[in-house]
RNA sequence: GGGCUCGUAGAUCAGGGGUAGAUCGUCACGUUCGCAACGUGAAGGCCGCGGGUUCGAAUCCCGCCGAGUCCA
């Protein structure tokens, strides 16, 4: 980066002087000619605490209104704050900074921004520190990024460098703080795909914004080296900025910890809760939260030896024995961490995030579970629901939370009862697993520990407790989920493959008639050009593929030639229509009819706006949680996911397709409008992007009924085309993911005639009407099982007969009884039954055989035929033989078998003669 | 999106090619004035579903359905 970016004006203009620290080696601006230090920690210490930097102290709500009023008055845009969940993206899951608001289509040009300049508090959640919070005194997991931000191009400038340095400058000065205690420390900054010049705002030793210049972006060959990767200059620059409101908060009341400035009514309520005395006014304990905090500023705390390091050096600060502080520090540490994890909750689920156990639904239940183990081990004996409640009462300034109180109450309700059974299974798992290595005189394997929590989320903690109550000690290493990390196999990185058409750069875009004449399946078009045998149209009424709408089918002709189209693409805006003939002979200019088969178009449209129907009726049965998760559509039908927290009862699902039918009755007309942008998402919000985000300036609104979707898709015109709606199954395809299947029109009634036909034909299987199908089913199945165990008592009885009469027909061998017989059309069951009957007499050797499907073989010897050297297996592995197949057993009983059932007499002979050979 | 684990009696689980088991619960009988406890016995299984391999599959293989869990 080039050395020049940092020498503004402003400071200039303002007595800032350059230095470098005599620390760190880093470089600053400073309006203290005094200063030898960066003003960041670990140089120097946090020292705001007990000694705030600005003039008056400031709640959550004062400051936020503060920093938001102070930029309107200096001409920018307020704006509403965006959900946690990153909803319109697909490459975050939540929402990690307010710039995050605008990527990608804002910052890259595409679409202009909602406003310029604009400010914002933007709640975040970032969980990579996870293992900080509540330790550092600093960390959140949940917080908000107050921001300004000017969005320039080389049209137009808002501002850039020196006014943004300014206005930050200017906020500090108004807030009171000493102009000589700021620090503005030159730091490259780099993420998600941009870079730029940044400094890091420092007061009192702790970083309170950073305001980045984001004109780089990340490419392949460029000139511009950052950390390892090379970037070029982009046409945009962007102001980011970042202010930490808590941090501000902090800063204004110089409280130990961040927790105790920012959420003082909840840490105080939940340490009575977990039975701590949490006394701020008490002298030595505030030192001891203070000193500690300041310390774990300076430090790397993750780990557990890094924390011993941190207790090390409080306690000698302070001057009391490390397990003293220890004890005064854990109990208070999992406090803070509760109250900062329950605030990320309130806001993870009020923002919609259903638990689950992939995407940000896993992230929701990781932070869920670990606040459970908190509370777990701070002996707090209140649900999780109570505590978030707690938050969500007291952030007046989200009304929607409350709204939503319900459905949140009722996730985590159910969430901690998962757990519960969780754990409980682990526990009897780990209890098993661990007398296992106990009966084999073995340690607790340190891999079964790692599988304990890989597979079956059970935490080493509760694995080394219930080890140790079986009696087995288990050491667990601090690298231990570093361990479970290296356990998995790499995955491998996909290279995504852009199948580019050579030759439609510079292309016009097609003109998209379909949606404008979307009834119109006759056209006629204007060639623009034909490329590698797709045929390229001025204007067209062919669907392509997109937003779940598989692309449409037909024909193209020109006077006698025929084009069948197959496949219909878009890309860059062209629409390639693909055709099956080999030879296209088309020129640019020519006139073309087109024609699109109207009974698969049909079918898509009708199963497209049944899928805006049925996605509104499940939100009316289930909640407003409901959020589209994936949708497609074919001729014969369609899907939906949905997020949702249980599964679908048949009940609601009734309900849902009993709703939608409604609608299709109601026959309401389908509306779409374009839309600016901005306006469609101020207007009706992000519920607009059910189906994913398109790109664009501009939007297409399609608002059926009660349900509003930004939707490119083709659409009947009133609802009562769609004909009948039939849902068909649910599925659930990840957890708090549930599939709707569905049929809409002509394949709605397709299926319904399928499902009588395969009524009728069950119910004439059983010549009863179809009413009586269930119960005549129910008893044949229960009359079923009652023949299956009368059979199998018959044959216990037959056989207990038969051996009586049969042990008479023995004929005797070197003194054994040796009773050989075959029983045309017996089962395997039957002559085990029989064999093991007769060989109750410990000196009968029974050999069987039976005609059933081939040859079956079964041999039996009495306990004293045993010693003699009799052995049933060996017999039967060679009668077996006989009869062309193979079998085998233990001593005393075994059975065999063959597909030659002509051979059964002599396989039975080769039985006696080898029973002879084998006695002694 | 990727990885791993599990579906056997009402519940919890064993068995892992050769006659489906244990514990708890249920029921009956005995003991008791009655209950609990105890004793004796019994009932209760499409071994998740569908294919395949095999003489033979709860067991091995494949697919599906259902459940759990870790990671990005």
């Amino acid at each position: 980066m080039q050395e020049d970016e940092y020498q503004l004006e402003y400071f200039f203009e303002n007595g800032f002087e350059q230095k470098t620290c005599s620390k760190c080696g880093s470089v600053y601006w400073t309006r203290d000619p005094d200063r030898t230090t960066c003003g960041d920690a670990p140089c120097d210490h946090y020292s705001f605490i007990g000694a705030p930097v600005f003039k008056k102290e400031f709640n959550l709500s004062q400051m936020r209104e503060k920093f938001l009023s102070f930029f309107e008055e200096r001409e920018h845009t307020r704006l509403a704050r965006y959900p946690v969940i990153a909803r319109w993206r697909d490459d975050i899951y939540l929402t990690i900074a307010s710039i995050a608001d605008f990527q990608p289509f804002v910052t890259s040009g595409m679409v202009p921004p909602p406003a310029n300049p604009l400010t914002i508090s933007q709640p975040c959640i970032r969980l990579p520190d996870l293992d900080s919070v509540g330790r550092s005194g600093r960390h959140l997991t949940n917080f908000e990024m107050m921001a300004h931000h000017a969005f320039n191009n080389p049209q137009k400038e808002i501002y850039w460098k020196n006014e943004t340095v300014a206005y930050c400058d200017a906020l500090l000065t108004d807030l009171g703080a000493d102009p000589k205690a700021v620090t503005y420390k030159e730091e490259p900054w780099a993420g998600g795909g941009n870079a730029g010049p940044c400094v890091e705002v420092l007061i009192g030793g702790l970083e309170v914004a950073t305001l980045v210049f984001m004109d780089l972006k990340q490419q392949k060959g460029g000139d511009i080296m950052i950390k390892g990767d090379s970037y070029v200059k982009m046409d945009n620059y962007i102001v980011d900025t970042g202010y930490g409101l808590e941090r501000f908060v902090w800063a204004s009341k110089g409280s130990p910890t961040i927790y105790d400035a920012v959420f003082p009514e909840i840490v105080s309520k939940l340490m009575e809760m977990a039975g701590v005395e949490h006394k701020l006014d008490d002298l030595e304990y505030a030192n001891i939260l203070a000193q500690n905090a300041k310390l774990a500023g300076m430090m790397d705390i993750t780990g557990h030896a890094n924390l011993m390091e941190l207790r090390r050096k409080v306690a000698d600060e302070i001057g009391i024995p490390v397990e003293k502080l220890q004890k005064i520090m854990d109990p208070v540490e999992r406090v803070y961490a509760i109250a900062d994890h329950s605030r990320c909750l309130a806001f993870m689920f009020g923002d919609g995030i259903i638990p689950s156990n992939v995407k940000a639904g896993y992230l929701a239940r990781l932070v869920l579970r670990r606040t459970l183990r908190l509370m777990a081990e701070a002996s707090m004996d209140v649900p999780l629901s109570d505590i978030v409640t707690m938050q969500i009462d007291n952030m007046s300034e989200y009304p929607e939370f409350r709204e939503r109180l319900g459905t949140i109450v009722e996730i985590l309700n159910r969430e901690e009862e998962k757990y519960a059974d969780t754990l409980e299974r682990g526990r009897r798992l780990v209890a098993k697993t661990a007398r296992h290595y106990m009966d084999k005189g073995e340690q607790f394997p340190l891999d079964e520990v790692i599988q304990m929590y890989d597979t079956h989320g059970i935490p080493p903690e509760i694995t080394a407790e219930v080890a140790k109550e079986i009696g087995l000690r288990i050491d667990l290493p601090d690298t231990f989920y570093s361990l479970v990390a290296e356990s998995h196999s790499r995955a491998e990185e996909k290279e995504e493959v852009e199948a580019v058409i050579p030759g439609i750069e510079g292309l016009p875009d097609t003109e998209k008639s379909y949606y404008y004449q979307p009834e119109e399946l006759e056209f006629q078009a204007k060639v623009v050009t034909v490329i590698d045998g797709n045929i390229i149209l001025d204007r067209t009424q062919f669907y392509p593929e997109g937003g779940g709408q598989p692309h449409d089918h037909g024909i193209i002709t020109k006077s006698n030639s025929i084009y069948h189209v197959v496949d219909v693409q878009i890309e860059q805006g062209v629409i390639l229509h693909t055709v099956t003939e080999d030879k296209i002979d088309l020129e640019p200019g020519d006139i073309v009819d087109g024609s699109v088969d109207s009974e698969r178009r049909m079918a898509h449209m009708r199963h497209h706006t049944a899928t805006h129907l049925v996605n509104d009726a499940a939100k009316k049965v289930l909640g407003n949680h409901i959020w589209q998760a994936g949708a497609q559509k074919s001729a014969e039908r369609a899907r939906l996911d949905l997020s949702h927290f249980k599964r679908i009862t048949n009940d609601e699902l009734k309900e849902i397709e009993m709703i939608a039918n409604k609608s299709v009755m109601a026959n309401i007309p389908v509306e779409i409008t374009w839309m600016d942008r901005t306006e469609a998402e101020q207007k009706f919000g992000f519920v607009l992007y059910q189906g994913g985000v398109p790109p664009g300036k501009h939007i297409r609104v399609l608002k059926v009924g009660d349900d509003v979707e930004a939707c490119g898709g083709t659409h009947v015109s009133n609802t009562g085309l769609i004909g009948p709606i039939k849902i068909l199954k649910t599925e659930r395809i990840q957890d708090g993911v549930e599939r709707l299947e569905y049929a809409a029109g002509e394949a709605a009634v397709k299926h319904w005639q399928e499902l009588d036909d395969l009524l009728h034909l069950s119910a004439d299987e059983l010549k009863v009407a179809p009413e009586h199908l269930p119960e005549t089913t129910g008893r044949f199945f229960s009359e079923w099982k009652e023949f299956k165990k009368e059979n199998a008592r018959l044959k216990e009885e037959l056989a207990l007969v038969r051996a009586v009469s049969f042990i008479s027909e023995a004929i005797e061998i070197k003194g054994v009884k040796v009773v050989k017989k075959n029983f045309i059309g017996a089962d395997a069951d039957e002559l085990v039954k029989l064999a093991s009957e007769l060989t109750e007499d410990p000196d009968v050797v029974a050999l069987l055989g039976s005609n059933l499907e081939g040859a079956k073989i079964v041999a039996a010897c009495g306990d004293l035929t045993l010693i003699k050297g009799a052995n049933s297996g060996d017999f039967v592995r060679e009668m077996s033989k006989v009869v062309g197949g193979g079998g085998g057993g233990r001593p005393e009983l075994a059975q065999g078998g063959g597909p030659d059932a002509g051979k059964i007499d002599e396989a039975l002979e080769r039985g006696v003669e080898m029973l002879r050979e084998s006695l002694t």
